[in-house]
DNA sequence: TGTACATCAGTGAACGCGCGTTCACTGATGTAC
DNA sequence: TGTACATCAGTGAACGCGCGTTCACTGATGTAC
């Protein structure tokens, strides 16, 4: 019996215990860290039997694969909500809403982000063909955010980056074509910079090691955030 | 029988093995990342049984234990060996010496890097006490350049550094008296920002997430490191 | 110099637990004729 | 409308493997008298 979308009774149904065994995957990883995705501990939180598991999931990569693939499009979703809640004109407030939203995806999800962006799970290979594209999401809306944002003169990237190293300056431009990002190669280096830069405030704060020095890590991420704007001549709307 | 130093051979036979299983647990975990460590596959690579480990590592957490204070250490040792190689009153080429230390000690030894900053071992809680100071040692190097640094008028800390956020400008003194650090709140706060920004490129370069975006990771960090020592008014020796 | 003793590295067996994956199967459901 | 069939979620048993930790013990060595 078909329903709508095209999609039968038992084909949502074996979509709904998909998610249900991701679910208890991931409560699985935030008591006991990455590596302790079991299919034997999902069955039986699920009163199933083990091989059941096996008609959902053909083997315990392919859940670890569908995980990676949520988490980052979690991460991409959560950054392009955030892009698209500013005005599309105010370009220094939608960058500044999208790095927040990055730390923030981090720490409210913290094993996701450590999935992703974490130790790598022993055994495991990501497929990147499916991965990647996923992958880039937040980096693209960054992209996007620069690339209006300059042709509205209202991005100067700073004066030492238009001279790069040979082989990055070399690298570059093949890299945006490829992913049609249409900036020059200083924009897309400073998104690079930028990225760098939150990301290890992110990493030090996820797993504490920066508080005793700073204090107020969401302070600071605020401050540093600012003065990454600055630096690239995007300056709050008057 | 004592020998120099006060210890028997005993002893000295003792810390020999320790020294060994160390050295099997870290194989274990280049091979099978950090949660592999193993009492067991460590005694079977020995050609032991797995009880004789109990006296060398009473529980499996003190092995890790050794295995973290020995990554802080080799860490703060590549540091320090790298600040000490350069002119003492060169304290630009001391500051890229050191953070190229970080990176490349990152780099040649990726499972201690993660071991120490990465996803934490599940059910492993580590004693503060006495992984604390092992892991400030690199920190300590840094404040001590730009201690001397500013002391000879070498470096001035960027203009927008001058007025922190109210919460870290409160917090930062406090912490410097008790590291004794004998630098004003701007210096500790550049060189927080310091190791957040060759953190985030390092880890982003660990787990090949960067590569792809940048081309050549090297030149990416030589070309970073030098802006970030431009930026805080510490240039090379004319 | 010889003997009694303490020390302690290492063994082997056991406890109780975990895991991924395969296999032949049951039993319910929906479908085709 | 009734029957034969295909589909497939889920079971239970098994395979072969892993783990940390405890326990009573053996056996060698060095020490004290």
């Amino acid at each position: 019996m078909k329903l709508k979308g095209g999609r039968t009774r038992d084909e949502i149904q074996h979509e709904n215990l998909r998610n249900q065994i991701k679910a208890i995957a991931r409560k699985q990883m935030a008591e006991d860290g990455t590596t302790s995705i079991g299919l034997r501990s999902i069955a039986r939180e699920m009163s199933m039997t083990a091989p059941a598991i096996y008609h959902y999931f053909p083997k315990l990569d392919d859940l670890i694969t569908a995980l990676i693939l949520d988490a980052f499009n979690g991460l991409g979703e959560a950054v392009e909500a955030a892009d698209a809640s500013q005005l599309p004109d105010d370009y220094y407030a939608r960058l500044i809403a999208v790095l927040r939203a990055y730390r923030e995806w981090a720490l409210t999800n913290p094993t996701d982000f450590q999935l992703i962006y974490g130790n790598p799970i022993p055994g495991y290979k990501a497929p990147g063909e499916i991965t990647i594209p996923a992958a880039s999401r937040p980096f693209n809306v960054v992209m996007r955010i620069l690339r209006e944002a300059l042709q509205k003169g209202q991005v100067t990237p700073p004066s030492e980056y238009q001279h790069l190293p040979s082989t990055i300056s070399a690298y570059l431009p093949e890299m945006i074509a490829q992913q049609g990002y249409d900036v020059p190669a200083s924009i897309a280096y400073i998104g690079v910079v930028g990225w760098t830069r939150i990301h290890g405030i992110v990493m030090l704060e996820l797993f504490n090691h920066i508080q005793p020095v700073i204090g107020s890590t969401g302070e600071f991420y605020e401050f540093e955030i600012r003065h990454l704007c600055k630096s690239m001549g995007l300056n709050p709307k008057a």
